[in-house]
DNA sequence: ATATTTCTGTAACGATTGTTCCAGAAAGGA
DNA sequence: TCCTTTCTGGAACAATCGTTACAGAAATAT
């Protein structure tokens, strides 16, 4: 059984029959469960109630994993959440990705982006856990700090990207920096979040997303 | 026994002896502290740790106020915090009214208010505690979400009522609702908190507050 | 089948959480 | 000065925090 792609993306995160399995040897007893199973589990957990709301006891329940091996496997809880995080952000930004480009043309893309994080806001009453993290306790832990400064760039480089190219083809307004209005965007999709967190109605985020898309209505646009 | 004026106002959360006081009686011992100074030292560090961050020992310490005497004056944690919460959002409104009001004409006025907004936010190194405290506990703890929402109405109709006046008297093209201008301006600052908590450059907050005021490129505007 | 290695389950660790209790200090009214 | 009332300081509460230790179960290699 050989298990290529996961571990390559960034650090090994494991222990040592882990990787000994990553590396097709197998010693003595494998474990019970699927990390990527545990790993999702673990992430909802900590949106639901953020990282220093979640404790060991709950993400032992809500995974259905045992303290110990929990702790054999991913080292401490703050390992388990950046590795959750992680997770987070990879899953995150496919979902932007697929949003973006499920429908012809950039400035529609982006509409369906925003409508499509709304409606994940309002279902589990919860924004995006990067910015939920970034607000809790990036600024007393440097390491969740960097990872979600890494996670917010990726999120920015994606839709710079969109953007680019949209404004290189013609569909969109060039004489604006596409950072600037990359970041009109990342601001709209912030403050979902946190009105979604007070239980905003979907109107408040409508009118959010509206007001993001005014950016895109100049004399050179589509 | 007879009270008036106060309880008025907001809420009382003192005791007997602060009320007698406050009614001009005097009896037995009185507080060796103010509630205003504890309050505002209570304030930061929440603001600082956030809200489950900031133990009672820590509160102990940053206010100089002893454990029974915070109890016997704001009766438990959350209490007090609401407290503390609720003059921050005085202080708050007062500086983004104070920064609107601060120059000639509304647009410059917004400009400047995010100016003021960003410097902050790169001094302390940390975004508005209203939007922190959205995102940390205001879907775990129902009456902290209350207060949390009432604050973010307070600034949007600050906001919204700055920007009706500008297109009234033809300072900003009313074509597009106020709200919706209001949305942007808000979801700016709370982009900026974001970014701010992840010590973000303040060019990258620079390009959050033109990003936002692009919306008042108009036709029509000034 | 035995040896080896790792995982699992439970119990417990010390530290810290928010909160309360109580004795004594302190101040105003009589 | 005494009485009453409230505040203060410190100890202690039960509960939970993240983490570790240890014994037994389980699975592969020889």
């Amino acid at each position: 059984m050989i298990e290529r792609s996961i571990i390559g993306s960034t650090h090994f995160v494991g222990n040592f029959a882990t990787k000994a399995k990553a590396e097709g040897r197998t010693l003595s007893r494998p474990r019970e469960f699927e990390t990527g199973e545990v790993l999702q589990r673990a992430m909802m957990a900590f949106w639901r109630r953020g990282y220093q709301g979640t404790g060991m006891q709950e993400l032992v329940n809500s995974t259905g994993v045992n303290r110990a091996s929990l702790y054999g496997a991913f080292g401490n809880k703050q390992k388990l959440f950046l590795s959750a995080l992680n997770r987070y952000t990879d899953i995150c930004l496919d979902r932007l990705r697929a949003s973006l480009e499920s429908v012809p043309g950039p400035i529609t893309g982006i509409r369906r982006m925003l409508d499509d994080f709304i409606a994940e806001t309002v279902e589990i009453q919860r924004g995006c856990l990067l910015y939920n993290t970034a607000l809790e306790v990036a600024s007393s832990d440097e390491e969740i700090r960097s990872q979600v400064e890494i996670g917010l760039k990726r999120i920015e480089l994606l839709l710079d990207g969109h953007l680019q190219r949209a404004q290189k083809d013609g569909s969109i307004d060039p004489s604006v920096g596409s950072m600037v209005l990359t970041r009109v965007v990342m601001a709209a999709m912030q403050s979902i979040a946190v009105r979604g967190s007070t239980g905003a109605a979907p109107e408040v985020m409508e009118s959010i997303r509206d007001g993001a898309l005014l950016v895109f209505r100049t004399s050179g646009g589509q």
